[in-house]
DNA sequence: CCGATTCGTGTTTTT
DNA sequence: CACGAATCGG
């Protein structure tokens, strides 16, 4: 059946991709199959992955297969295709080339700006409930205007202004790459004939796990070919709570008739009994395609499920057989521990450095979102855009100049009176005699101004700057350095973040010396991009044993795998309704199929939730595992609550 | 206006 | 527990 979804002739195909079945295989060989035999160039193929880093392992796994061109593939998360089509055919998109990109923080820090604005507490509205909403608008492609008469006024005038203050900054949000993107495409005839005619075929991968928006986008992508080429699973579907839509896997088949299905359903990775507990659980989802994976694979192991008195013993056990594990010969990159949520992973770490075990965790708290490197990135983002005033905002009293509360409703009501940014508006003081010489403001303006334009001048004259050495410059000379200068790690953190961007200059320049599109500040631009679109590079290095959260492990797999914390309201961590719950177990499934050879599953009696100690329930999904299958181990203590 | 301190609140998952 | 917001003295 691979090989049937790899060699499918053309038009659309849904392949229906259990876990472990060879998913992942099937697109690289597909890709692969389409330019070597079909001789399709590697710019014509659009191909979306749920990460970036996905994306990069594909590239490097079709790079192997086909004599080079694998790097003109258009292959990534929607978000970054999004971002290079809208900046390759700026001026037919109708956006600015050098559009910034907010992620959620920033969102965050806008809709703060407005509800300070319209005087309301963030006590009474939460800007994340907020932030969701826009985004949720977002992906089914509706603006405000659309959701007038289903939405509440308060909360469209308050997305209006956010749209408004996104304009003044030239930011698109996540939401708004996909949704510019797809609303030209769907108005734009012309438009959609150029760039759907380029792309001779789409592959989707994570279909499941797609939006409305995208959904839309897919298909004004396709058009003009018909060569759509999906790859999901409805049992994998983990993103309900960011606006994925598994209903896309039924239009598809409405708005492709034709499309032909195939099914994999031979899984290559696990045992018997890891597949029948996975097989077991999900077959409690009532709004599912039916369907059971097999495999060839031996029976293996049973699935062991080992109580303990508390969270704490609960990482002391799973060390210890970790240990055990080591001494036996297993590698630790074999290994993977993997939780509901990223505060579970405190009492690992704790214990694996007691214990001397080198670990990794993925995702969780990044670099880049600590104080000072936002801080950093925030000085940037106001040398490359003077209008960004949710940047503006961050850094112009840190550190402290004398511009407090006052200072700032000064320059809120100019920018306001005018609408202006808060840059230009401080300006507008300025030239208007309102602000003092003497004073923080105007000194931080001029002393930033200089900066800019010497900047400008340097690159107007050498062609080139280095930017570590500029930021280096703006944070010694805006007193920053200073002003962190006890704080050891602090300093720390900006030489690495320094030292990131030397990298960065580096390969940027090696890979695209001339074609550098997106203007002259193109490597700072591409930069700050990177950071919000992907985070920082992972560095992937030595032996080491990986610790994530389900989420973060959707298409990784490993020989052996721990999931911890299967009690009630950890996994299922909410369930207040069918969907939810749905949804929780779909989580549990997906942690069973990562395992290849052994799976582990931990409950703690007693936890530290929400700042108590509780005591936990074992979660319901482990009465649905099939007692032939599982060995229950009492750990420390009698009297097994099954 | 600054910075330190206290107070209170609220906790998922991520492009 | 950890963060941000409110508060207060300088």
């Amino acid at each position: 059946m691979q090989r049937e979804a790899v060699l499918h002739p053309g038009g659309p195909l849904l392949v229906f991709a259990g876990a472990g079945s060879g998913k992942t295989r099937v697109i690289v060989h597909r890709i692969a199959h389409l330019m070597s035999d079909h001789k399709v160039p590697a710019f014509r193929i659009f191909a979306a992955t749920f990460t970036n880093k996905a994306a990069k392992e594909m590239r490097s796994r079709i790079e192997a297969m086909v004599q080079g061109g694998a790097s003109e593939l258009c292959m990534g998360t929607f978000h970054s295709l999004c971002a290079l089509l809208l900046r390759r055919h700026a001026k037919e998109f109708g956006v600015k080339r050098d559009f910034l990109i907010y992620d959620e923080n920033d969102q965050i820090e806008v809709i703060k700006s407005i509800l300070d604005e319209f005087d309301l507490s963030p006590k009474e509205i939460d800007p994340r409930k907020i932030a969701s909403r826009i985004n949720r608008a977002k992906d089914q492609l509706k603006n405000p205007e659309d959701l007038i008469g289903y939405e509440n006024e308060v909360f469209l005038e308050i997305f209006r202004k956010y749209q408004q203050s996104l304009a003044k900054a030239y930011a698109f949000d996540f939401g708004d790459l996909i949704m510019q993107t797809t609303i030209a495409l769907e108005n734009d005839s012309n438009l959609r004939e150029t760039i759907a005619s380029r792309f001779i075929h789409v592959l989707v991968d994570e279909f499941q796990d797609t939006n409305h928006a995208q959904f839309r986008l897919i298909r004004a992508l396709s058009s003009a070919h018909r060569n759509v080429f999906v790859v999901g699973d409805d049992d994998q579907s983990i993103y309900g709570w960011r606006g994925a839509d598994r209903r896309n896997i039924e239009e598809f088949r409405k708005c492709f008739p034709e499309a032909r299905v195939i099914v994999l359903d031979q899984n290559y990775r696990s045992t018997k009994r890891i597949l029948r507990v996975a097989n077991a659980v999900i077959q409690k989802n009532k709004h599912r395609a039916p369907k059971v994976l097999w495999t060839e694979n031996e029976d293996g192991d049973p699935v062991s499920v080992v109580r303990c008195a508390s969270d704490r013993s609960e990482a002391d056990f799973v060390v210890k057989r970790i240990k055990e594990m080591q001494r036996s010969g297993i590698p630790l990159t074999s290994i993977a521990i993997l939780y509901r949520t990223h505060a579970q992973s405190r009492p690992f770490e704790d214990s694996l450095i007691a214990h001397g075990i080198p670990y990794r965790i993925i995702g969780g708290f990044r670099f880049y979102e600590r104080t000072e490197i936002k801080d950093a990135i925030a000085y940037l983002r106001i040398l490359f855009r003077p209008e960004d005033d949710v940047s503006f905002l961050r850094i112009v009293n840190r550190p402290a100049r004398g511009i407090g509360e006052q200072t700032i409703q000064a320059i809120r009501q100019v920018a306001e009176e005018k609408s202006i940014s808060l840059w230009d508006a401080s300006k507008e003081l300025i030239a208007n005699s309102l602000i003092k010489r003497r004073s923080g403001l105007y000194q931080f303006i001029e002393w930033f101004d200089q900066v800019r334009n010497e900047a400008k001048s340097k690159l107007e004259k050498d062609g080139t700057i280095r930017i570590a050495q500029l930021a280096k410059r703006i944070l010694e000379e805006s007193g920053y350095l200073d002003w962190i200068e006890d704080d050891e790690s602090r300093i720390e953190n900006i030489n690495a973040f320094l030292g990131m961007m030397e990298e960065f200059q580096d390969a940027y320049s090696a890979e695209s010396p001339v074609e550098s599109q997106g203007g002259e500040w193109g490597v700072l631009r591409t930069f700050l991009e990177q950071l919000s679109l992907e985070g920082e590079s992972p560095k992937e290095e030595g032996e080491a044993l990986a610790l994530m959260s389900i989420h973060a492990s959707k298409g990784l797999e490993f020989p052996h795998v721990f999931l911890v914390g299967l009690e009630e309201g950890v996994l299922p961590l909410r369930a207040s309704n069918e969907e939810e719950l749905e949804e929780e177990r779909r989580l549990a499934y997906v942690a069973f199929t990562r395992a290849r050879k052994t799976l582990t599953i931990t409950l703690a009696l007693e936890r530290y939730l929400f700042g108590f100690r509780r005591h936990q329930q074992p979660s319901r999904f482990l009465w649905e595992l099939p007692a032939s299958e599982i060995k229950l181990d009492f750990g420390e203590e009698k009297g097994w609550l099954l």
